[in-house]
DNA sequence: CCCAAGTCCTGGTTGC
DNA sequence: TGCAACCAGGACTTGG
């Protein structure tokens, strides 16, 4: 699930326990989901550096280190972080020694089982593509006026301009089904066919939305869970993801299923427009 | 065989 | 015609 409300759960879970801690060791690497570095460097440079923020930006997790480090996460479609987890767990892809500020040491398990996940470790500045993505699509900054201007002209479908983190960085299939929902807007509609009104409703209902998520600490509908293995609650309520063939609970219609941007999308035809 | 939350890359089309 | 912007579709990986 990691859309910007499950990394959101994952950043301030790290933040909290890794606070004041240092890399000690670096135990175990995939090289296929290492980014502008070496395995080599990873493994000599890493221990020893200080954690001295965990930021996120869209669905991405920036570690800055001590000593102009930086480490960036992206969790891909499976991805997991696991702070001193119980179980032996499969697809474990990295594994690092800690030493907490107390002195206690801690391991942090990077699981993935589809390996779409990324780790990037870099000096100077955080990964060189985060340059690419737009504002954050909950913390901002960024307006209705913002967004009409990157929808105005677009044929592409709403919902696919919503999943480019270009415009707005954060959201994925699951919120971008619900925030059309409840913006009542048709996922099929061509960005630039939007009235000002509609796109302040839009604009209105991202941050609501991924804020809701971030509060129900993430939506468990298939691999999510936080640092210590828990799931969320946002999938408990879901009105339009995955909910094909049930009824629309605000209409009473039909909602149906179509494949926008190569993606599995529901919607409710008769309420949504 | 079909489907799946992620991003990246390519190739074709459109429009200035 | 030239070129950039735009958009669709496939690739990647593993499992249910």
């Amino acid at each position: 699930m990691p859309e910007l409300p499950e990394v959101e759960t994952v950043r301030r879970q790290l933040a909290e326990s890794l606070a004041g801690a240092r890399y000690s060791s670096v135990d175990q690497v995939e090289p296929a989901m290492l980014r502008d570095c070496t395995e080599q460097q990873l493994r000599v440079e890493l221990p020893g550096r200080s954690i001295e923020l965990v930021g996120r930006r869209g669905k991405y997790i920036v570690v800055t280190l001590g000593g102009e480090g930086f480490l960036t996460l992206h969790l891909g479609m499976t991805g997991q972080l696991l702070v001193d987890p119980k179980d032996a767990g499969a697809h474990t892809r990295f594994i690092f020694g800690l030493e907490a500020a107390d002195g206690r040491p801690m391991r942090l398990e990077f699981r993935d089982t589809r390996k779409f996940g990324r780790l990037h470790f870099t000096s100077g500045g955080p990964a060189p593509r985060l340059a690419a993505l737009g504002p954050d699509a909950w913390k901002g900054p960024w307006d209705a006026g913002y967004l009409a201007d990157r929808l105005s002209g677009r044929t592409a479908p709403i919902k696919a301009l919503l999943l480019d983190q270009r415009h707005l960085a954060g959201i994925g299939n699951i919120y971008a089904d619900e925030i059309l929902w409840w913006s009542e807007l048709s996922p099929l509609r061509p960005g630039g066919t939007l009235s000002t009104a509609e796109v302040v409703r839009l604009a209105e209902e991202i941050p609501a939305r991924l804020g809701e998520g971030v509060r129900l600490l993430g939506c468990s509908v298939s691999d999510f869970v936080d640092t210590a293995g828990k799931e969320g609650d946002f999938q408990n309520w879901l009105r339009a993801y995955a909910k094909q063939g049930q009824e629309c609970s605000r209409c009473g219609g039909t909602l149906v299923r179509v494949i926008i941007a190569g993606r599995g999308t529901s919607y409710c035809p008769d309420c949504q427009h």
